[in-house]
DNA sequence: TCAAAAGTGTTGTATGTACACCCATGG
DNA sequence: CCATGGGTGTACATACAACACTTTTGA
């Protein structure tokens, strides 16, 4: 069945390494984990797995994130291939890298202690096993370009979300202020956001209104030759 | 040596998938070759190879790319990772995308005798096998979102080029004319463009003059928080 | 009543875009 | 001497950036 050339060639070990990320407290988290199996057991790593026979790479990370905060269908994309022959102090693998961005208030926190996991703030993250640091510099790189074209942030947030909210989260992407005025101006002109009636309350006694994000609207849009930008 | 866990794993074939591409004619053209081996001998395909076990992902393009074309040193970046279980109808081979640009005039021409490959005008590459044209639509978009705001393009020209050259380059990645005045205003104000003082007389009685890409003095605007944007 | 966060417009500046003519030269 | 491609500047429109006060309401 498996074509002689094919026969001749080497095999390798194909795990993914998520980077899932979450916003909470004006801040952005990364989900890490103790490793559990030598080598460098027990120090700070991703959430990774192996990618299996039966499942494409997609399947893996969707597994892998499931497994890791009991969400299922997150939205996630591709950071990269990472193969160089000695990153992996084990064995030779080579890693697909993903980054998956979930509503964290869906997070099934029993999770932390069944795989010694916690969230860190995305801007202290310390030593990782591996190249993994190299992996979560590239990553934010690549969010940071994407936010700023597609409608990215939204995956982060409640289905009901405030405009301050929204601000915040760009603020922690970018990591930079951003004028309270210019934006809304800017996000209220795509006409892409509905404003709901009720208000949230909870970070301050006026209230601010909830606004959802209306994807119909945006691929309309879209086809209509529209770019987002934030 | 190889932990317990690791040895309970999936291997998998590791390929690399090359995306070609050279600038000549005012038109950028991708290189594709016949097929070698079943299953789909003799069908158009992009440049490839698997992954040797002493070789790093980067390494194996190089060594691809070489073998195509009798250039080494050439400017490559990563696509990104297509596992699909299904998408190598031979076996399932996870292969890693690469698009390389090079200078056309290193090209050695006797190379597409012995692959039986050609140069494909890049808007009319026709099927390839697998999930190629996948892989070439995500090329292009890729290509086009790094060439607004990194100096790519220069690796497609000669050393010296002219700026008629480069324009045309430019129109060819981004597939639409562009100003000939705004064109010229905007890169040269970069100042990452050293006039020469011979000219190019192949292409008009009068000459136009060559200018060199200043790869120091864009590293050195680059620290002081300059971006290039084209 | 007051502290704390939500909400609201205008103006100047910079950037991008559109546009037409003269120049140099080889044949 | 003329056809061909190379080279040049300005005016207008649009997008972006800076900026301060009023509103609401629970404690």
């Amino acid at each position: 069945m498996t074509p002689l050339f094919y026969k001749e060639q080497e095999k390798f070990y194909v795990s993914v390494d998520c980077l899932i990320l979450g916003f909470k407290n004006d801040k952005l988290y990364l989900l890490i984990s103790k490793r559990k199996f030598e080598p460098l057991k027990g120090q700070d790593s991703l959430m990774g797995g192996f990618v299996r026979a039966e499942e494409s790479l997609s399947e893996t990370v969707s597994r892998v994130v499931f497994e890791y905060t009991g969400i299922q269908d997150v939205f996630m994309e591709q950071v990269g291939a990472y193969g160089e022959i000695g990153r992996d102090t084990g064995e030779r693998v080579v890693s697909l890298a993903y980054y998956a961005l979930i509503d964290i208030q869906y997070f099934d926190e029993q999770l932390c202690k069944v795989h010694d996991a916690r969230w860190q703030e995305l801007d202290k993250v310390g030593d990782l096993i591996f190249d993994h640091n190299q992996i979560l510099n590239d990553t934010i790189e690549i969010l940071r370009n994407k936010a700023a074209t597609k409608p990215l942030g939204f995956n982060l947030l409640p289905e009901k979300f405030t405009l301050p909210q929204l601000q915040s989260l760009y603020e922690a992407i970018y990591q930079t202020p951003l004028d309270k005025r210019n934006f809304r101006k800017k996000i209220l002109e795509m006409d892409i956001l509905e404003k709901q009636e009720d208000k949230d309350k909870s970070s301050s006694k006026r209230g601010a209104f909830y606004y959802k994000f209306n994807k119909e609207k945006y691929d309309l849009l879209l086809q209509k030759g529209y770019f987002f930008s934030l």
